[in-house]
DNA sequence: GATGAATGAGGATTCATTCAT
DNA sequence: TATGAATGAATCCTCATTCAT
């Protein structure tokens, strides 16, 4: 990665810290400038807009997403051990990355710029579509059950993994994401089984 | 209501819907005014400070929470059906006035402000905290499985909840929200009975 | 006029002003907020967009055109008089008013944003067909000649005045300009009688 | 001329382009750098200042002015001739350059430079002077009238060309310059013959 | 000689809040 | 009680200029 690159990843970073912080609305681009250490006009030759700044939150926050998808399609598990795998994955890197799952509940409030709602939508409706990928080939295979309404099985999950982080957030990160989390996924499973 | 309680209520309905189409960010105290065709000075002879107006937002948001944990109670059903009836009257509320899900949806924003943030931790754990007291019942009853793990199942539903009218919201309200929640928790329901 | 009216009129002038004393690129809105004596800010109030501003001022510049087109047709005066009594209404205004001749220099700079540009071609265009108007006006009454070439005379005398108008301003006001443009003019005019 | 020097025409010439699309205040060093191809710091490298690149703008804008002026002389003309001969030269070196009228018509704002202004006001007068100068020598010759007014004539004709190529600008170049412009010259001429 | 990153001042505009009327 | 003018800080963004490489 040649040092441009470096510096705009560093800058999102920052970004993000702040969007943890303080929400979007505590995002200007003088404080970002200022938390980096370089002036207000720098932050500009690295994004020309805010919304690109903005852009490259929302990429570095979906960064992972194709490889994992990929890791999760090759390693030739049985389909809901890749249910485990895959959200386990999103467990321990928001346990290693806090300040990301901000970004995580911002979803609904990055709707309303056109440019950032549509990144949004596709982050959503990717991860959606991968998780009821994930399902249904559980449900050949025969490990879940395939009644009617399990069709909403695929947006508990996602759900529930919002939700648990909503909650880690509101209590100050007071208990284990991961094990909490996997505990709950576990058990869902578990109660969808044949 | 005196008539200042009726403008201060219809000041925060304007505020709701401006938070709908445009986000936190979108939110300024002219725009309120000009929407309520009042003047800009006027909105802070109801609000003193815009934070007062956003406070507003969230009581309205959960005003009708004391009232609906009552007539849950009250209404002696099975735990079961009195979940099915505490989710239910929120799906045919938010069906009933979609643009109030844009509150639903910023609670981590919030939480960027200390006293707005407290108001919403309030609500957010006031609710959990029924949900978590129906499913007791419910498993003391016997209609809901007991099994260790089944702590989580407070967070699982409310998740959803918060879930579904996300998806909606994102799918331009775009389904039918009641139907497809019910069903849902139905089928969670169902899934962990005995 | 009210006072809004008053107070925008009053930015009008000091806007103008500017432009006299450093060009479009001196007009800064923090500029015209000092020498109004007033904060930055309330220059929004009374212009939303810079650009309000200076459309403002081009209206001024051609406030007085119509009511001048009007006074004078109404005095049935012989033509040829009619054209020196129009255009020595010009140069007696210019003459009290040196600054507002900046504006008039600067017709081709404004093109180069398409609403000013609109505005200063219609100025441009309406003044020009009245001066064509007065000229035909005359050549049917036999007072100016009826050459082929004729065409040309309403774009020359537009042309000196505005000509003569900058002459006027790099030489510091250093001579009289109503005086030298009526003599020029009315020796143009003599040379094109019969 | 050496490479340094092709380079620096260059770059006048973008400047020039630049001026004529937006204006002055549409000419940036980015911009100019960005057209050339050229980094933003080589810019720096030919004009140390952006004024230098305007002063040169200005240059090139009257480059042909001393040897218009001594080819006019050589050529023994007779003087009226002459006059027209100098000023066709004008108009067919516009109209294959239209871009260049629009330094033509930035006299007035250039002004608000004292460098700039003194270029420009250098330009003026070496022209209105030299026009002067045939006029009187057409005079003396008796080809054109000398009647006591007719110190303006100067001021006519050099105002009717950059009037003639201000209306050619606003009309989008929708009329043939030369032939239009050399008609009223001629017009004017023939008025003020004997 | 050329690059491109960095700077800092200045640009327009928006906003919550105050206050005289 | 309601108005709307005024404020001043904060917003994003652009620009000429510098300088190490």
């Amino acid at each position: 990665m040649d040092s441009a690159s470096i510096k705009k990843q560093s800058i999102t970073f920052t970004t993000i810290d702040l969007i943890n912080e303080f929400g979007i609305q505590g995002v200007s681009t003088r404080e970002v400038a200022k938390r980096q250490g370089i002036s207000h006009g720098a932050v500009f030759q690295y994004f020309p807009k805010k919304n690109d700044l903005l852009l490259s939150v929302i990429e570095y926050f979906s960064l992972f997403d194709h490889d994992l998808f990929h890791s999760t399609r090759i390693r030739n598990m049985k389909s809901k051990e890749a249910i485990i795998y895959y959200i386990e994955n999103y467990m321990i890197y928001y346990e290693s990355y806090p300040a990301i799952t901000a970004v995580y509940q911002m979803y609904d409030v990055l709707q309303n710029d056109t440019e950032l709602g549509d990144k949004v939508k596709n982050v959503y409706n990717t991860r959606l579509d991968f998780m009821t990928k994930l399902i249904e080939a559980a449900q050949k295979e025969g490990s879940i059950r395939n009644t009617e309404g399990c069709t909403a099985l695929p947006v508990i999950l996602t759900s529930y993994i919002r939700g648990i982080c909503l909650k880690w957030r509101i209590e100050g990160y007071g208990f284990q994401l991961r094990k909490t989390a996997m505990q709950a996924i576990n058990m869902i499973l578990d109660a969808f089984s044949l």
